[in-house]
DNA sequence: GGGGATGGTG
DNA sequence: CCTGCACCATCCCT
């Protein structure tokens, strides 16, 4: 076991996946630039009659996409009530726009707006300009950019291509297998939760994952005291905002914000959650009285993020620090997992002289091309290697699926 | 918690 | 006048 990979350390698994990544830019992904074109087009007009509208609603142009001059509009000129401050005036945002609805027929046509508007600007208008003349999206990875370990996918970033609702579904079916190939994307199922149960050896969290349970319909039985088939699915919906909340060290207040209720309910969720999960809070009191003393915290395969904000004089800072410290250990560990996969899958495809290859990496996810007649094969192969990284307390599992685009992968059996 | 891209602003 | 730059707010992902 201590001769896996992972404990080498993070010089030698940077320098190891360094050809992986290299490889992933050169061979790029090919996109339908087809789809993205009609995709603008109807976007363009659907874009141009919520204008409109919102100028109408309103009596007069303003731009939209200004928040400065959108809380002018809303605030002083239609003396609409404002929630939260930013540095520079009132917010504008999502959560604020929502608490506004029923006060100004204004702000549903400005929500369908921003929503279009983003999906326009950031992903139908601009990932066509990155293209390159092989009709393919060359993204560069990097490994060593990031505090915690994680990869960076820039130029563009396809680690953050829309996936929710009937515009991410769109987007993604605009990238395609290249011809002779099939997409395959193998994901670790609950990563960093099965991560935070080994960390933490916490018994109901071991025994969920034995038993096969969804850990968030676990997490809402305890915290409303309820019978896991009884669990509605609005219920589990909190119960994953709440472990969300968890894992990266969420405050009161912040899950009150994420979930838009009072400060006290969340404060109720979150004593819940470690009354039934006592050993969560034993390890995360232990983790922090450890990183206060060290001055930094550690992955399982021993890299370090350095935390002085945890010195700190002033509340703020030194709450952020303990955030840190708290995400640290499962997302670092979890993404060294990751790249010890892709460095083990990668030479694994090549010792076996397979022309399936790894596309893309979305943290908890990989996307290959498989080759017509390879996927037996390769199946197997990136099953074993993914799952194979580590033995933990809790077995990693990874889950697969196919299709002959991104937005359209289904689930399969092995 | 960790990122990157976009548009607005000065 | 225009361009580039830094910063901010916002929003997409995990």
């Amino acid at each position: 076991m201590d001769n896996s990979l992972l404990f080498k350390g993070p010089e030698k698994i940077n320098k190891l996946i360094r050809p992986v990544l290299d490889s992933m830019t050169k061979i790029g992904i090919a996109v339908d630039l087809d789809i993205l074109d009609k995709l603008s087009g109807e976007l363009r007009g659907k874009i141009e009659i919520l204008e409109k509208k919102a100028f109408e609603a309103l009596g007069h142009m303003f731009n939209l996409n200004s928040p400065k001059q959108l809380a002018e509009v809303l605030f002083v000129e239609l003396k609409l009530p404002p929630a939260k401050r930013t540095k520079t005036g009132y917010s504008t945002d999502e959560q604020t726009l929502k608490n506004l609805l029923n006060l100004h027929p204004l702000i549903a046509i400005l929500l369908d707006y921003r929503e279009l508007y983003k999906v326009q600007s950031t992903y139908a208008e601009a990932l066509p300009r990155a293209i390159g003349s092989d009709n393919r999206i060359h993204s560069i990875f990097q490994a060593d950019k990031t505090a915690t370990g994680r990869l960076t996918s820039s130029e563009p970033n396809l680690q953050n291509i829309p996936i929710r609702g009937e515009w991410g579904e769109r987007i993604r079916r605009a990238f395609v297998p290249s011809s002779g190939f099939i997409f395959l994307t193998a994901d670790y199922s609950q990563f960093e939760f099965r991560i935070l149960a080994h960390f933490t050896g916490d018994g109901k969290l071991l025994s969920s994952f034995e038993n096969h349970i969804d850990i968030h319909r676990a997490t809402a039985a305890e915290i409303f005291h309820k019978k896991p088939a009884e669990i509605t699915d609005e219920e589990r919906r909190v119960a994953k905002t709440v472990n969300f909340g968890i894992l990266y060290g969420m405050s009161p207040h912040g899950l009150s914000e994420e979930l838009g209720i009072d400060h006290e309910q969340a404060q109720n969720f979150i004593h819940d959650y470690f009354t039934s999960f006592g050993t969560v809070k034993f390890y995360l009191e232990n983790l922090l009285r450890q990183a206060c003393k060290k001055g930094y915290i550690e992955t399982l395969g021993g890299f370090r993020r350095y935390i002085p904000e945890l010195g700190s004089d002033n509340l703020m800072v030194r709450s952020s620090g303990e955030r840190m410290a708290i995400n640290f250990p499962t997302q670092g560990t979890a993404a060294e997992i990751m790249k010890v996969a892709m460095i083990n899958l990668f030479g694994r495809l090549r010792q076996e002289k397979l022309k399936s290859r790894i596309i893309l990496q979305i943290h908890d996810e990989l996307l290959l091309e498989v080759s017509t007649g390879e996927m037996e094969k390769v199946k197997p192969i990136v099953k074993e290697e993914m799952e194979g990284v580590i033995k933990l307390k809790v077995p990693l599992k990874v889950d697969l699926k196919l299709g002959q685009n991104w937005g359209e992968m289904k689930e399969i059996a092995e």
